[in-house]
DNA sequence: TTATTATCCTAATGCTATTAGGTATTTATT
DNA sequence: AATAAATACCTAATAGCATTAGGATAATAA
């Protein structure tokens, strides 16, 4: 009865609305009054809760992203070698998707088209979220697990390249199967990359 | 004079305003109006051409895809080795991107986007062109040049993961630097990857 | 009780993709 | 050369959609 809990509900209602649209239909095909119309109200009172579709669109998976970096460091805490970090950032994160895979969805196929992805607060979450990866190859380098002469930028390139390109796919495939098919094996090749090679022929 | 010659122009300079339109404003941001504008002729006569704004994204990239494929195994031909193939494939592959970025900023931001996508011909020769890498790696397999139990298709989930976002970052950063950065060092840890290991303990 | 604010509505407005219906000009047919 | 047919293009609808104007209702605060 207390207004905010009204209020609450009904932007979320909004978003939720949005997101399951947007992931099942595209976000050119959806059109506003398919969302209000789901969220049970008129289009107007839409554009009481957000300025508008592109609005919608770029705030939708805020939320999810700013999450993303308070769980990971949780999850890295304590965990103790560098590819052991990099072997649970992989699990976590695909995890995280299969979660919510209208956010992902969202994330991977329409707000990069979009113009101004660049100027956005996921972007630079995102960022942030795949710049532990850095800390973690320059962990590697220091203990001896890794080579000794990596560039953590280099080695990020083809991590995350890789991840995005696992649920990339999953996302154009419906994800009809699951994330960690295969995950094993495909992770196994990339240590072998980045590890240090003992026989190297010195000199 | 020739009906021909005349027809053939409209049709490439619709073709070529569009592609350079959806490239610099995005695909929604375009109206059929700039477009038509752009190629000197009204909006009613472009539709003489193309079905409509959507017919055009799908259609644009279809040539370029397909030349690329005739490219490919003239490109390939020749070569002896499997890592030098692998090599002269991304090293080619990038040039490709760089000569013709209109074409790839729409087939990597504004098609995948499409719904569908999936049933374009444009996904189809994308795949006829990765399946290539498979017969790489089956080779690398067989002439011991790569590890004997090397999964082609993990392999080149590796390989298409990287290549994809070192080719999404260039174009989200307006191609502002060259895609042969740092390439060289790339490769050789993606070689790693696939290489036999001579150290590896047996047993 | 009165002013204010929150929540929502119906009915414009204006932009954009697409179509209807036509004209002129080139090419083909007799 | 005269007529039919097709080509290449146009202006002027039509219809869909995002967004805004201008309230109405009801809860809250003064």
């Amino acid at each position: 009865m207390a207004k905010n809990n009204s209020k609450g509900n009904t932007k979320d209602r909004i978003i939720n609305s949005a997101k399951k649209l947007f992931a099942e239909q595209g976000y050119q095909k959806t059109t506003v009054m398919d969302i209000s119309k789901l969220a049970g109200l008129s289009e107007a009172a839409l554009y009481e809760y957000f300025q508008g579709k592109e609005d919608l669109l770029l705030t939708i998976p805020d939320l999810w992203v700013s999450e993303l970096i308070e769980d990971l460091k949780e999850q890295l805490f304590g965990i103790k070698g560098a590819f052991n970090k990099l072997r649970k950032y992989l699990w976590w994160y695909l995890h995280r998707i299969e979660e919510a895979p209208l956010d992902a969805k969202i994330v991977y196929l329409f707000l990069k088209t979009n113009s101004n992805f660049m100027d956005t607060e996921v972007y630079s979450n995102v960022k942030i979220l795949y710049s532990n990866l850095i800390d973690i190859f320059d962990e590697g380098k220091a203990s001896g697990e890794m080579k000794p002469d990596l560039n953590p930028y280099f080695a990020r390139t083809i991590f995350i390249g890789t991840m995005e390109h696992i649920v990339t796919r999953w996302l154009l495939k419906d994800m009809s199967y699951s994330l960690f098919e295969n995950l094993e094996e495909t992770f196994d090749l990339l240590v072998d990359a980045f590890k240090v090679n003992e026989s190297k022929t010195v000199g």
